[in-house]
DNA sequence: TTAATCACG
DNA sequence: ACGTACGTGATTAAC
C-alpha cells in the first residue's frame, strides 16, 4: 500500500501567519511583500516531507465561496476577516507548492477539509493507498479509519493518531467527533452546540448512548437540568451535527498517480529570490543530493556483511535511556557502502567490528547496552562536546547544525520509527563523513590531551558503573514513607485551617495570594504570576505565623516524598537496582551530570532528608566512599600562587578559620561558629565571581558590610585578587578559557553589548578554570581507580561519582587494598603546589559511610 | 513549554 | 548607573 499525505493548507498558512504576525510587524521582502505565513508554511511543508518522505502528496485549499455558510448564515460569524497580508501570500502559495512538485486542490464553494474528505473516501475504496493527514484542525479526527491517520499538529510538535489511538484517548469512535461536536459546538468556527455542554460532558454521553439519535431516543434516562439543557437546544445540536460534518463527495478529479511527489523544480529557486529566502536556497541541493545519496544495502544475511578497514556504526534503539530499551537496528557506513542491519542479526555484525577502526556516536550507549567490550577510535558524540558542538544523547542536533535534515528522536519515536532504515543509515553516513573533521578539530584547539587522556579512557569507566549500578532497598524507608504521608496529611488540614481555606500549598501562585493577600503578613517581591514563595521569603515569616513554618515543613516534606521517596522507586530495575545516565558531554564547565535518576542531588545537608541514603545498599559487603576535602579551594590557591592559601593547605589547617581569623584580626581559637560559616561564604562567593550585593544577599547583611568583606579579604589575601583580573583580562583578549589541563570553554558573552550580560560571562571566566580543572583532576583518578582495580583483579565495584566524590561496592576482604588505591589515585593524579587530600568513609549503606 | 522551587557539589 | 554567585536535574503548576 503506497501513502498518501494529505495537508490542510489553509490550516498551515493560517498557523504560520499568526505565529509570527501578534506583534503587529509582518516579516516582508525587500520590496514589501509579507512574506511571514510563506516562510512558516514552506518550513512546516520541508518538514512534512522530511519526516514523512512521502512518495504521494496533496495539499488542499478552501476557496471561494462557502457552503455552509450560504446553509447557514452565522457559520464562522465573529471570526475576524482575513488579514490583507495574509490574503496576498495565499496564490504565491501554490506557485511554491507547484515548484516544490507537490499537487494541490481546491475547489469552490467547499472547505479543505471536504476536499481532504473526499480524498480520503477515494482511498478507503482503492486497495492500492492509504492516507495519512496533517492538520491542527481536530474536525477532521472525523476521517480517521482502518486506512487513515493524521498527524494533529500542536503548539509545539504533534500527536498522531490511528483509530485505535484515537479510541483510547477519546473513548470514542472517530466518526463520533461529528456528535460530539454537535453537543459541544466549536467557538472559533460559531457552531452553537448545545448550550451548557462542554467537552467533557459531551464525551461521557457519548461514551453512554453511542450517538447523538441514540441519545435523543434516551433522553427519559438522563437526568434533571441536563436533559433540559437537551431538549432545549435540540435543533441546535442537529444544526450543529450537519455543519461539522465533512462532505466526502466534493465533484472533483481524484487521480492518485498525479498526486506523486516530484521533488524541487529548476523555478522553485527564482521563487525563493523573489521571495528572498536565501536559507532555504541552500537546502533544494541539500535535499536532493540526500534523496539521491542515501542508498544502502538491507542486510538479510551476516555472512553478506562484508566490511573495509575503517567505518562508523550506529546503534539505534526504540528509547533514549538505554536501560529500559529495545534494539531497533544497526547501520554501518564504509569507504564503499552503506548497510542496514536488522535488530536480529546486531550483535552478529558487532562481532565483526573487532579489529576495525571505529567511529560511532555515543559509544557508551552500544558499550551498556551490549555489555560488550566495543573498540571505537572516535566517538563523535564526546569529540563534538570538547569542539562545543551540539552534543546530546540524540544526534540530530549535531547533525542539522550540519544541515543534515534529520528527524529528531522524540518525533521519530512518536511516529512508531517509520522509516528506520533511512533514518538510521544517514546518520552512520554522517558519522563516517565527519568524525575525523570534528576530531581534527579539537586537536588544532589544543585539546588533544583532554580527549586522549581523559575523555575517551573514561568513556568505558562510565559504562561499567553505569551497568554496575546503584542496589536500592526500597523497603527500608516503608516507614519513613508512611510517616512522611501522615506528617503531610496532617499539614495541609492545619495549613488549611489556618488559611481559612482549602487551596494548593503546591502552588506558588495560590501560597503567595493566601500569605501575602488574604492573610496579608507581610510584603513579598511580586514576580510576573505573584508573590515570591522561595524558602528565603518565608523564612523571614515563619516565627511569627504558625501558617508559614508549617508551609516550609509542607515543602521539606513532599520534595522528599515525590522527588526521592516516590520517585526513586520508579527507577529501580528488575535486578533490583537504580542504573543511571551519566551525561559525559552535557556541561560547559567538564563536569559530569547524572540523569533518569539524577543520583548526584540525593539529599545530604538536612538530616532527616538524608535518611533517604539508607536504601542504597551495597551488593557486595560494604559503601565505601572517597571525597576530596575543599577540591576547588587547593585549586584556587595552586593557579593563583597566593602563597597564605598555599601555607594553609600544606599545614593541613582549616581554611575557613584560619580567612576567618584573618579578616576579624583575631586568633583562630576566638574563631567563633558564625564567623567561620561568614568567612566560608566569602570564600566560596570569590570561587563564583562574587558581588558585593550577592553576598550581602546570601549572608543577609548589607551590600555594603559583604564589600567590606571582600575588600577585606583581597587586601589579606593579594596574589587572589590578581589572579582574578588576569583571568578575566585573558577572557577577554582570547575569548575563551582553559583549565590547568587545557579543556576550553568559549564564552561569547563578554563581547555582547549588555552589561549584564557581559558580568556575567566574567563569572564564567572565572569560575571554570577552577571547577573545570576540578572536574578534570577528577576524571583522571577515576580512570586511574578503574585501571587499578581491574589490575588488581577486584570484586569491588566502582558505582558512582558525585562531582568531588567516587563511590564503590565494596568487597570487606578489598576494602584495605581499595583503600590505598583511593587514597594514591586521587591524591597523586596531579601536582600542586598544595597537597590533595581525601577523606574516606565506609558503611553498611551509603547513609552509614560517611 | 516555561517558571518557580529546591535537591546536590 | 548598570544589577547582582558557578555548575547541574526533577517536580509541579500554569500557560
Amino acid at each position: 500500500m503506497k501513502k498518501v499525505v494529505l495537508v490542510d493548507g489553509n490550516n498551515l498558512l493560517f498557523r504560520s501567519y499568526y505565529a509570527t504576525a501578534y506583534t503587529g510587524n509582518v516579516m516582508r521582502n525587500s520590496r514589501g511583500f509579507p512574506t511571514n505565513a510563506l516562510y512558516g508554511f514552506v518550513g512546516m511543508i520541508n518538514k512534512i516531507i522530511a519526516e514523512e518522505v512521502p512518495e504521494y502528496m496533496v495539499v488542499a485549499f478552501d476557496i471561494g465561496k462557502n457552503f455552509r455558510k450560504e446553509k447557514y448564515d452565522f457559520y464562522k460569524d465573529g471570526r475576524n476577516e482575513t488579514p490583507e497580508d495574509l490574503k496576498m501570500q495565499m496564490p504565491v502559495a501554490r506557485r511554491l507548492l507547484k515548484a516544490m512538485g507537490i499537487a494541490y486542490l481546491e475547489l469552490a464553494p467547499y472547505e479543505a477539509d471536504d476536499i481532504i474528505g473526499t480524498i480520503v473516501k477515494r482511498a478507503e475504496e482503492n486497495p492500492d493507498y492509504y492516507t495519512l493527514i496533517v492538520s491542527s484542525d481536530k474536525d477532521l479526527l472525523q476521517l480517521i479509519s482502518m486506512e487513515t491517520e493524521i498527524k494533529l499538529l500542536k503548539q509545539t510538535g504533534y500527536i498522531r493518531y490511528n483509530e485505535e489511538t484515537f479510541k483510547n484517548d477519546y473513548g470514542i469512535a472517530p466518526i463520533r467527533v461529528i456528535d460530539l461536536k454537535a453537543l459541544m459546538g466549536d467557538s472559533s468556527d460559531n457552531i452553537p452546540g448545545v448550550k451548557g455542554i462542554g467537552e467533557k460532558t459531551a464525551l461521557k454521553l457519548l461514551q453512554t448512548y453511542g450517538t447523538l439519535d441514540n441519545l435523543y431516543a434516551n433522553l427519559d434516562d438522563v437526568k434533571g437540568k441536563l436533559s433540559e439543557k437537551l431538549l432545549n437546544d435540540k435543533d441546535k445540536a442537529y444544526m450543529s451535527y450537519d455543519l461539522a460534518t465533512i462532505y466526502r463527495d466534493v465533484p472533483i478529479e481524484v487521480d492518485f498517480e498525479s498526486f506523486q511527489y516530484q521533488g524541487p523544480q529548476e523555478d522553485l529557486q527564482d521563487i525563493y529570490k523573489e521571495l528572498e529566502f536565501y536559507s532555504m536556497l541552500k537546502n533544494i541541493q541539500i535535499t536532493k543530493a540526500q534523496k539521491k545519496d542515501n542508498k544502502y544495502i538491507v542486510i538479510d544475511d551476516i555472512n553478506d556483511l562484508v566490511l573495509d578497514d575503517k567505518l562508523a556504526f550506529y546503534l539505534e534503539l526504540d528509547d533514549l535511556n538505554y536501560h529500559k530499551s529495545n534494539v531497533l537496528a544497526l547501520s554501518i557506513t564504509d569507504k564503499n557502502n552503506t548497510y542496514f542491519i536488522p535488530k536480529e542479526l546486531v550483535l552478529d555484525a558487532f562481532y565483526k567490528l573487532k579489529g576495525k577502526t571505529c567511529y560511532t556516536y555515543d559509544l557508551k550507549k552500544s558499550l551498556v547496552f551490549t555489555k560488550q567490550d566495543i573498540n571505537c577510535d572516535i566517538d563523535l558524540m564526546v569529540v563534538a562536546y570538547l569542539a562545543e558542538y551540539p552534543a546530546s544523547l540524540d544526534i540530530a542536533p549535531l547533525m542539522q547544525a550540519f544541515d543534515e535534515n534529520i528527524i529528531y528522536f522524540d518525533d521519530l519515536k512518536k511516529q512508531n520509527f517509520q522509516n528506520i532504515e533511512n533514518v538510521v543509515t544517514l546518520k552512520s553516513n554522517f558519522i563516517f563523513a565527519y568524525s575525523e573533521k570534528i576530531k581534527n578539530k579539537v586537536i588544532e584547539e589544543g585539546e588533544e590531551e583532554i580527549l586522549n587522556k581523559i575523555e575517551n579512557p573514561l568513556i568505558k569507566v562510565l559504562a561499567s558503573m553505569e551497568i554496575n549500578g546503584f542496589k536500592y532497598e526500597s523497603s527500608r524507608l516503608k516507614d519513613m514513607k508512611e510517616e512522611v504521608i501522615a506528617k503531610v496529611d496532617v499539614l495541609s488540614k492545619e495549613i488549611y485551617e489556618l488559611a481559612g481555606e482549602e487551596f494548593n500549598i503546591s502552588s506558588p501562585m495560590q501560597l503567595g495570594n493566601i500569605l501575602f493577600e488574604k492573610l496579608a503578613i507581610g510584603k513579598s517581591k511580586r514576580y510576573s504570576r505573584g508573590y515570591k514563595t522561595d524558602i528565603k521569603t518565608l523564612q523571614k515569616f515563619a516565627d511569627k505565623y504558625p501558617i508559614v513554618q508549617k508551609v516550609i515543613e509542607y515543602r521539606n516534606l513532599t520534595k522528599l516524598l515525590r522527588t526521592y521517596i516516590e520517585g526513586l522507586e520508579e527507577f529501580v530495575l528488575a535486578d533490583g537496582k537504580i542504573h543511571t545516565i551519566f551525561n559525559q558531554t552535557l556541561t560547559r564547565t567538564g563536569r559530569l551530570s547524572s540523569i533518569d535518576p539524577n543520583l548526584q542531588n540525593i539529599p545530604t545537608r538536612d538530616e532527616f532528608g538524608k535518611k533517604i541514603r539508607m536504601a542504597f545498599v551495597p551488593t557486595n559487603d560494604l559503601i565505601v566512599s572517597a571525597d576530596y576535602s575543599q577540591i576547588e579551594l587547593r585549586i584556587l590557591a595552586h593557579v593563583s600562587n597566593c602563597q597564605e592559601l598555599i601555607d594553609c593547605f600544606v599545614n593541613d589547617k582549616d581554611i575557613h578559620t584560619m580567612v576567618a581569623a584573618d579578616i576579624h584580626g583575631i586568633k583562630e581559637s576566638e574563631v567563633t561558629k558564625s564567623m567561620r560559616s561568614m568567612a566560608k561564604a566569602v570564600i566560596f562567593g570569590i570561587v563564583y565571581g562574587i558581588s558585593g550585593f550577592g553576598l550581602g544577599e546570601n549572608l543577609n547583611i548589607s551590600s555594603q558590610e559583604a564589600k567590606k568583606f571582600i575588600e577585606k579579604y583581597y587586601e589579606l589575601y593579594p596574589g587572589v585578587k590578581n589572579y582574578m583580573q588576569e583571568v578575566v583580562n585573558t577572557a577577554y583578549q582570547n575569548g575563551y578559557v582553559k583549565t590547568m589541563f587545557g579543556r576550553i570553554r568559549k564564552i561569547d558573552e563578554l563581547t555582547n553589548s549588555n552589561y549584564k550580560v557581559r558580568a556575567t560571562g566574567e563569572r564564567m571566566a572565572l569560575n571554570t578554570p577552577i571547577q573545570g580543572t576540578s572536574a578534570d583532576i577528577m576524571k583522571l583518578a577515576m580512570i586511574e581507580v578503574y585501571n587499578k582495580m581491574e589490575e588488581n583483579n577486584l570484586e569491588s565495584k566502582m558505582i558512582l561519582q558525585v562531582h568531588d566524590e567516587i563511590i564503590i561496592d565494596a568487597k570487606k576482604e578489598e576494602v584495605p587494598l581499595l583503600k590505598q588505591i583511593l587514597k594514591d589515585a586521587m591524591e597523586g593524579v596531579v601536582k600542586l603546589k598544595v597537597p590533595l587530600k581525601i577523606d574516606i568513609n565506609e558503611g553498611p549503606d551509603w547513609y552509614q559511610a560517611k
